[in-house]
DNA sequence: CGCTCGTTTGAGAGGTCTCAATTTGGGTGG
DNA sequence: CCACCCAAATTGAGACCTCTCAAACGAGCG
């Protein structure tokens, strides 16, 4: 029930624990968990009450609603992220379950340890608003995009938010087309649709390859939100 | 620039003040303001940058989106809720914009000042984390309800959590029935369809009175989330 | 009393989903 | 090494949900 010492600096490193005190960073080490989990490993379940606050260290999450069998995906994160902090915070059921995507390793440090350490360690504190912040911009920013724009300007957002972070016009789908669409909201024929009416706006793909042909182009088709090049 | 001292029991006894020390909460109020808006008033633009934390302490407050003209309303706030913390605490620019309802008062933090006490003060921190946790759930349950659930179902569901948080069978529309419609993610006349439509699964409804005359008939259609109780 | 604005109703179009069939691609075992 | 197999992806057809546009209706207010 504790972290060894050789794997902390990584951790150390990370935003959400590089400001707090050495003493409170290694109390909580203490009596933590770093765990490794296999590819599509179920490492949470919604409805159930959270008694640990995950930090994906290393992989890939699925965050996903389930209702009558069927899923969707509200998020997907990669390292550095908490899940599921708000229902930590608020010591309530989770509202979503959670599955790796590929092998990963993942954080997990005792409900309570975390809400002792916010009390007593300001930097923490900040870190874990600062995150609890930045999730909840992510949410409204899906839920914008749901409301207001059609399946396929999604994807077509989604794609010009890829090249842009990745700096590149051509880059590999870093999950199963499937998995993306879900995502996006969309169903997985509703995907490929929209991906080959892409290719008259800008966009040329093969296989699990996407080129951004005309940005500009892609842009008005795509419409972005102005929020969000933040 | 400052809080009448007849004003601040009210505001001192709200969860997210009731915890902090008086010199903290002495020192907030004297930097900040307290202002009256008439019904339709906008309160916030999408886009610009968070000058103010916004609590609403008394009317109602309208959370929307934009995009060509069209508006459509992500959550609707009541005394006492803040808005929009995430952007005051990243220091990013709004998703949303905000305008009342009705005729509304607003405390207004500038949002440095909110900052310094947060970090001085830990009773404030720990109102704050709760507030902004509690609103990422909201969103998320609004983001998995238009994912998994079509417009009548929705309609279905706020009729059940109305009833039940009212804990009457009969109750009056708190907002216009277009208002509504969009916070549910649907049209007016999709609305006034769903309405109609769920006459047959015991909904009641005259003009601006909904009584629900068959609560486990009209469960059963709605299919309400497991978790949506907390 | 007659506006005005919100609501309701109707008709039709568009977007997305479902179901089914086909094709593709990757991985496995012979 | 290759044929096979399975799952994912694509394509097609049709249904459903929701939207748009238009017109009729109704309640509140000057």
């Amino acid at each position: 029930m504790s972290v060894r010492l050789a794997e902390t600096p990584l951790i150390r490193s990370l935003p959400l624990f590089k400001e707090m005190s050495e003493q409170s960073f290694t109390d909580m080490m203490d009596l933590s968990m770093l765990q490794r989990f296999p590819a599509r490993a179920d490492i949470i379940r919604e409805g159930e009450m959270p008694d640990f606050l995950h930090i994906v260290v290393e992989g890939a999450i699925d965050l996903f609603a389930t209702r009558d069998g069927e899923e969707s995906t509200i998020d997907i994160l990669y390292p550095v992220s908490t899940f599921i902090l708000a229902a930590v915070i608020r010591d309530e059921p989770y509202l979503k379950s959670a599955r790796t995507l590929v092998p990963s390793q993942i954080l997990m440090v005792p409900s309570q340890v975390v809400r002792d350490t916010f009390n007593r360690d300001a930097a923490f504190a900040r870190g874990i608003v600062a995150e609890l912040a930045a999730r909840y911009r992510s949410v409204t920013r899906v839920l914008k995009n749901d409301r207001m724009l059609t399946s396929t300007e999604r994807l077509a957002n989604w794609i010009l938010n890829s090249a842009r972070r990745l700096k590149s016009d051509e880059f590999e789908l870093p999950l199963e087309k499937r998995k993306l669409a879900s995502y996006l909201g969309m169903t997985p024929e509703s995907y490929s649709r929209g991906m080959s009416a892409l290719e008259q706006h800008g966009v040329h793909s093969h296989g699990a390859t996407i080129k951004v042909t005309d940005v500009a182009q892609l842009k008005e088709f795509a419409r972005p939100a102005l929020s969000d090049d933040a």
